[in-house]
DNA sequence: GAAGTGCCGTACTGTACGGTACGGTACGGC
DNA sequence: GCCGTACCGTACCGTACAGTACGGCACTTC
């Protein structure tokens, strides 16, 4: 299992690339709007970020424009703070390749159910309509196809080793997703309490790995 | 397969029960609401309900008591409006009980890429956080569990009939719903476009029946 | 030390919208 | 024919909030 190793760096890497547009006052500005939302959803106003971040609106609006770009900054941003797993290429055998599709499992549900995530989720279905900005796209390209990029090459890796077997990647990757996320992410967003505790989010994503080789694996 | 046959008679039933609470005229009013929330979004006001249904504000208000009352009644007169297939005991065979579940998946995944469904789950996503009144509870319950209410008796005549294996009904229907809703409700929701044509639904759906019951199945 | 810059805080404006009030009409009961 | 009821349409009120303007302060540059 001498796989997830350079990820530190590549954490780093990404940090770099995105996070690294903001400068420190704004990222503490854009960390007081993660947190207004958590508390108040959409319904938090300009005035109160100001309040809440100690700034004027004046700054506000000369850095973001208006309220659709503070949010679309604000996604960003969050986006650049989380980190999934991104393992290296490596020799596998099927009970590596188990508990390696458990911690994507594992750390893509921790993700989904946290406060933040659920938070801006809300908001990004919330704006999909009136999309004046993309909401909706830049969740969905840091959350559901952020993750497949990183799994997909996992499962073609495991093909190539012989683990699995299947002809469509992206239809396997779907399946593997269903598999973990079930209705946990849409009773999380219509509010449906509690949200499961670490401990049975592990569990439950040891089982999907497990049922998705049930599905894909050859022999054994 | 001499299934889905008192459907009928308990759409009527529940018809009665959920949907004869308001009138006709009252109706058309929700109905108006609900093409609004889906040309939209949440951003509609009262004045427009009224333009658009051809009433006054004052029989709105009476009505309805404020805009929250407007949104819950629209969510239940939608309920209202959902059948789900709702098959009767009977003996199952294996082939039987695949075509079953392939049927359920699709009629749910039907639902769930429809405009108004999306419309609506947004809406109660949107409002799940300062919920005055539950709406995610009900899109839930009307959804969510709903489904659940029906599918679960199924798998459990089924492994009565000695189709299937499992220990807990509950964890298996999550299962059976995320590999037939997989990634599909929460691209919706944000807006991804566009959405899955009915052959595709079709298609994914009975994937999703035989994957259950290789997961479940016993012998053969 | 004068000028410039970036930011804070507050006051202000315009507007959109939820909710109320009211005059006018159609209609059913008596 | 008269009254009550239910409804339409419109005008109105209060408020909340996005966005702007501006005065003041700290800090940097020359």
């Amino acid at each position: 299992m001498a796989v997830a190793a350079a990820a530190q760096a590549s954490q780093r890497e990404q940090e770099r690339a995105d996070g690294e547009a903001f400068s420190l006052r704004q990222r503490e500005v854009l960390d007081a709007v993660l947190s207004l939302m958590v508390e108040e959803g959409d319904s938090f106003s300009m005035a109160k970020v100001c309040r809440k971040a100690s700034c004027s609106k004046e700054t506000l609006y000369n850095w973001f424009g208006d309220r659709d770009g503070l949010l679309a900054a604000t996604v960003r941003w969050q986006a650049s703070k989380v980190r999934l797993p991104s393992p290296q290429r490596t020799d596998l055998d099927r009970p590596g390749l188990e508990v390696l599709l458990a911690d994507f499992a594992e750390s893509w549900l921790t993700v989904l159910t946290g406060e933040v995530s659920i938070a801006l989720n809300s908001l990004a279905v919330a704006h999909a309509k009136s999309a004046k900005s993309a909401l909706g796209q830049t969740v969905l390209d840091n959350g559901r196809f952020a993750i497949g990029q990183r799994v997909k090459p996992v499962l073609e890796m495991a093909r190539e080793a012989g683990l699995v077997s299947f002809d469509d990647t992206e239809e396997a990757f779907r399946t593997f997703f269903g598999l973990v996320v079930r209705d946990v992410q849409i009773r999380a967003l219509l509010g449906d309490r509690p949200l499961p505790r670490p401990q049975q989010i592990s569990r439950e994503a040891k089982a999907a790995a497990r049922q998705f080789l049930t599905l894909y694996g050859v022999g054994e």
